[in-house]
RNA sequence: CGCGGAGUAGAGCAGUUGGAAGCUCGUCGGGCUCAUAACCCGGAGGCCGCAGGUUCGAGUCCUGCCUCCGCAACCA
């Protein structure tokens, strides 16, 4: 057997500041299709990914959330991770900053780049606002104020470590012009040459000392390591690379990285400060870096704010996982950003995956099911028309691979649905009913249906990448093991006399108004879900003296009548036994919460001194008291009730 | 004049060095009946952002303008 050729990929890793949405779980699906096809083609891969857990603004969530910022990035981590679960991917290796191991690593890299003098203590000097302890830049100011909390900012000054960018830049210039194929897609490139090498770099502060949630600097009490330095070492520290040069064996046989995929957010720490960290500690540089572009919701950035936010679990909730990446791989340019609506994903599952793939399988398995009771029948003497979807089977591997190897994914599958048309088209010229009709044809429907068998095992198998159960669920309803890319070289390799399963709708078709109002129902339940469990009205900070309270006169009072007030739907009128003699009437706006005749007879607390008040034309001499609190967003209310011992008329204080 | 990208059919996009404007969806018409109202064929639909220029010839090259969008160094 050859030696497997290594190829290492690596997804950015996800900060754990909040559940990730599918724009960002569109790069784990991206990963993976690129990691399945290299597999493929017979790489020994190494697909890691994991999650970025310090910060300062993790320290504020988890104090906020009022639990330790690592019970915080345990929990949001492990959200993370369920969602990669949940899109089938393959990652090797699972990797968090928080790691003890990773840790110690970042600080040795940091230490031995301050004693090769690389970094240097200095000076950091901004804008400073008191009240939140936060450096800001004066761009980062608004009309001169913080622009967290809108106070006057002083110029302020603290001590902080630096690391010489500048004395790498020359290295780093040369680096990406003699291997163009480094930065992609090529405008980020030029950006990364125009915007930051040319005007010349500038010292980048590497350590913060306003916060504490990050990795220590062991020769600086009182600073962490800038979460860039951090966040970017996982790269090899998880690799197993030891900063005192006793590397692992898959360390050395992994790094460089063939691919770091990423967003084209943070194309500038990937390209521009990670490689002059990499050169400052004598390693090699990754191949290739791919800032990919966003998954954007009608044209819109997904945020919080906005409340356009679409998660990856919804929509496999709604869709299937394969639907799902099949919209964000197929949907998603090479450069340009992608654009993701309900509509477009119903007409894509529809159009695509029920009518030409999965009609496809269905209909030709179907007819064999009928003429020849499943039995694959061996295939006579190819027409022109077989030759033709032969050579478009055939020719597809390849087509595929050129397009992957560029990372045009989106691309490379549809080079693949271009044989799947290719075979619809196949059954209409050949008319495979027709030739059911004459028995004399059936070896001609024999041979026609192997083709359309053989064509459809080229597809699944090219498709496992993109779509793997789906890939599993044709292959196994064709009874034909995944024989890979080498079963792809001939046509012909699906066995004769072999039994096709039963008929299996892959993507049921979907009515895209009844969809969309079943998508509208779910998203007005996941809101209602998404409100606090339970509500209560904040404390007041007015104080009220004793003797205006003493002044309310509360009494018990016990519910003689009640009923609903005509023409009105929250009144109820209540008739009450006040211990004077004299019954006393009371209407409370509690129509929605209570039956009126579940309260006769109840003990309750009134106030009785209030000034009496008309009501739809009704006196009410009091008000009855009662307790008020939300509960996922909808209001709840409870009459105080006290004990039926307790009789009318006695007072509350 | 900070740097860069984009503008092509109703929608989303492709158009390598200049040489007869294309793909998918939608729409209209036809065919077929194995199949998930699916599949196949055909038609309609374009001053290729605007205005100039180079050229025998420009979606493509040059100049100017308009519109939209990224990036702009400590918000990770």
């Amino acid at each position: 057997m050859t030696e497997k050729r290594p190829y290492y990929i690596s997804t950015a890793i996800a900060y754990t500041s909040a559940k990730p949405h599918i724009g960002n779980t569109y790069e784990i699906v991206l990963a993976d299709a690129i990691a399945r096809f290299k597999r493929q083609q017979g790489y020994d891969v190494y697909f890691q990914t994991g999650t970025d857990e310090h910060g300062q603004k993790i320290q504020q969530k988890a104090e906020a959330a009022g639990i330790s910022p690592q019970e915080y990035v345990d929990q949001v981590a492990g959200q993370i991770r369920r969602i990669w679960d949940l899109m089938n991917t393959t990652y090797d290796r699972f990797v968090r900053t928080t790691d003890p191991e990773h840790k110690a690593k970042v600080q040795k890299i940091f230490r031995k780049m301050y004693e090769k003098g690389d970094i240097y203590k200095g000076k950091y000097v901004g804008k400073y606002c008191t009240p939140c302890e936060s450096f800001w830049t004066e761009s980062q100011l608004v009309d001169g104020k913080c622009p967290d909390c809108g106070r006057p900012c002083v110029d302020a000054e603290e001590e902080a470590y630096f690391f010489r960018m500048s004395k790498y830049a020359d290295q780093l210039m040369e680096y990406i012009q003699t291997h163009p194929d480094f930065i992609q897609p090529e405008s980020r490139r030029n950006e990364m040459i125009n915007n930051f090498l040319k005007p010349g770099l500038q010292d980048l502060c590497v350590s913060r000392s306003s916060f504490t949630w990050g990795v220590p600097l062991d020769f600086a009490p009182g600073h962490v390591s800038y979460v860039w330095l951090d966040a970017l070492s996982n790269y090899i520290t998880f690799c197993g690379y030891d900063p005192d040069g006793d590397h692992d064996e898959h360390y050395k046989r992994f790094w460089p990285a063939d691919l770091h995929l990423i967003g084209k957010d943070i194309v500038r720490f990937h390209t521009i400060y990670w490689p002059i960290f990499l050169m400052s500690m004598g390693e090699p540089l990754p191949k290739q870096v791919f800032g990919h572009p966003w998954l954007l919701v009608k044209g819109d950035k997904m945020s919080k704010s906005k409340g356009n936010m679409i998660y990856a679990d919804d929509l496999v909730e709604l869709f299937g996982v394969d639907a799902i990446r099949y919209f964000v791989l197929h949907e998603m340019p090479f450069a340009a950003d992608g654009i993701m609506t309900y509509e477009l994903i119903i007409e894509r599952i529809n159009s695509e995956l029920a009518n030409i793939l999965g009609n496809l399988v269905n209909r030709t398995i179907a007819m064999d099911n009928k003429y020849f009771g499943g039995k694959i029948m061996a295939p006579t003497t190819p027409e022109p028309v077989d030759e033709e979807l032969k050579a478009v089977a055939l020719a597809m591997p390849g087509k595929v691979a050129a397009k992957m190897d560029e990372l045009k994914v989106s691309e490379a599958i549809d080079e693949i649905f271009v044989l799947l048309r290719r075979a619809n088209k196949y059954i209409d010229e050949t008319a495979p009913w027709a030739l059911a009709k004459n028995e004399a044809d059936h070896p001609r429907l024999g041979t026609v249906l192997y083709n359309l068998l053989e064509a459809i095992r080229f597809a699944a198998i090219a498709l496992e990448p993109y779509l793997p159960d789906t890939a599993q669920r044709i292959l196994a309803q064709l009874n034909v093991e995944d024989g890979g890319l080498e079963s792809l070289t001939t046509f012909g390799v699906l066995p004769v006399g072999g039994q096709v399963g039963a008929g299996e709708i892959l993507f049921a078709r979907l009515d895209p108004a009844k969809k969309l109002a079943q998508i509208e129902e779910f998203n007005a339940q996941k809101a209602k879900e998404a409100l606090p469990a339970l509500e209560i009205e904040p404390y007041t900070d007015q104080t009220v003296d004793f003797d205006t309270f003493c002044k309310s006169d509360l009494r018990a009072v016990k519910v003689l009548d009640c009923q609903n007030v005509k023409k009105s739907d929250k009144l109820l009128q209540f008739t009450l036994d006040d211990g004077t003699g004299t019954p006393r009437q009371i209407l409370s706006g509690i129509a929605k919460f209570y039956k009126p005749e579940d309260l006769i007879g109840k003990t309750l607390v009134a106030i009785v001194n209030l000034p009496p008040r008309k009501m739809m034309g009704r006196e009410s001499c009091g008000m009855l008291l009662s307790a008020v609190h939300t509960e996922k967003g909808e209001e709840k209310l409870n009459l105080v009730m006290i004990s039926d011992d307790i009789p009318a008329g006695a007072r509350l204080g």
